[in-house]
DNA sequence: GCCAATACTGACCGGAAGGTCAATAGCGTG
DNA sequence: CACGCTATTGACCTTCCGGTCAGTATTGGC
């Protein structure tokens, strides 16, 4: 509880402008990450900074721009592998649907989901948040995805539909096992294996997405025993 | 905003200690769902159910504890048709899906999405109300669903596989719907339509869990024009 | 080593909201 | 109609917390 410096040689305040943010926001998101918006204390975020109450208001004026500054970190900290995933353009959705989702697992074991449920929570309070997470996360890999969706029905891989909805077919299950483990995970012995849900997934949305009976030497699924 | 009431014959205060606590949580709901547990105001409670803070607090000790009863309420009163829609046990998955997944594109358009918002968004501050939508709901229709994948499995239906993570494969994308539209309502021009989802995931989600291809005389996708 | 500039501090303020309770007014009873 | 019981009230109390600011300690320049 007690953080472990103040050895006595060194000064108990110390100027440092360029670095105190980063400290900062960095306390910040483990205080709304665990508390949500409304019972995170700045008074703790100061304390796990390191740094007086006030220090905090010198570098953000309110709570809320706190807040926002922890969202911004958060999300270009945590997304990027999704995109890249999702960004693979050439790829048929054969190779493009397992690695997007097995991409999500990985991801979605982290703190990304306390995040998504952060952004759930908080979404009514700040709609620009919203907006924000919206226009730099989920457009972006849905849209990505819808686009390699069309594509493929384009070339005959996949059967007609619509695109968007089809996107969610491919990565609901992935946010619900997340959103899962992340509000049950003291509430049940069970909480769902993201990496398993994710390469049986991938085999069930691919075969009820492929084009008619295409491919009658499908290799016999995997690993599911 | 102000209530409609009170021509000057009737007394401004009157005596119904049986019905104040269903107005009180009726009234809660909206304000808990509109604003979550934090940010919800007890004064505005008792003012949008016609009472006094003070009357609140004669029935409800504590503030959790009212919401305690809020969640209460919202889960006996909204999940009752899914749980009905998976309890349909002697049903084989090609009928039973469907309908499971339009009941829920059903509910998901009601006031339920607002609620599973506010059920994610608290489960941390609150582990017990966590617990009791766990066993009531979750566990529930999630038990029976699984259940229902075992014996299909068992009489050759589908495939093998884990059937709990193939109840995620089935009801996963609704769950995202649904929180997708709560959390971007007002963010973006698209939201998915939960109907169409339901109907366009069922058929995918079939296709791709039918045994092997057992069933050539495929009856085409209805309405994916 | 001195000084000016300023990053940092923490005691303080104001208001908001959960919670209390003595007073009050509606209602059943005789 | 009078009376007593009690459901209801709303002013009040208390605590908590976001936000302020006058003062202080550190640092870099000379």
């Amino acid at each position: 509880m007690t953080h472990t410096d103040s050895p006595p040689d060194r000064p108990r305040r110390r100027r440092r402008k360029d670095a105190r943010p980063g400290e900062i926001v960095a306390a910040a998101i483990d205080v709304f990450v665990e508390r949500g918006f409304g019972a995170a204390r700045l008074e703790e975020v100061a304390r796990r900074a390191g740094v007086a109450k006030g220090t905090v208001f010198v570098y953000f004026p309110t709570k809320s721009d706190l807040f926002r500054a922890v969202a911004q970190a958060l999300l270009t900290a945590n997304f990027e592998p999704l995109e890249n995933a999702a960004a693979d353009a050439g790829l048929p959705l054969s190779d493009l649907i397992p690695l997007l989702l097995a991409q999500a697992a990985l991801v979605g074991e982290g703190k990304v989901s306390a995040v998504i449920r952060l952004l759930i929570a908080e979404s009514r309070a700040f709609p620009d948040l919203a907006q924000v997470w919206h226009d730099e996360v989920v457009a972006k890999v849905l849209g990505l995805l819808t686009a390699a969706i069309e594509r493929a029905q384009l070339r005959g891989e996949i059967r007609a539909g619509d695109a968007r909805l089809q996107a969610f077919s491919i990565i609901g299950p992935m946010l619900a096992g997340v959103i899962f483990r992340e509000v049950f995970r003291d509430t049940t012995a069970y909480l769902p294996d993201l990496r398993e849900l994710a390469s049986q997934h991938a085999h069930i949305v691919l075969r009820g997405l492929k084009a008619e009976f295409s491919d009658p030497t499908a290799k016999a699924s995997p690993q599911v025993e």
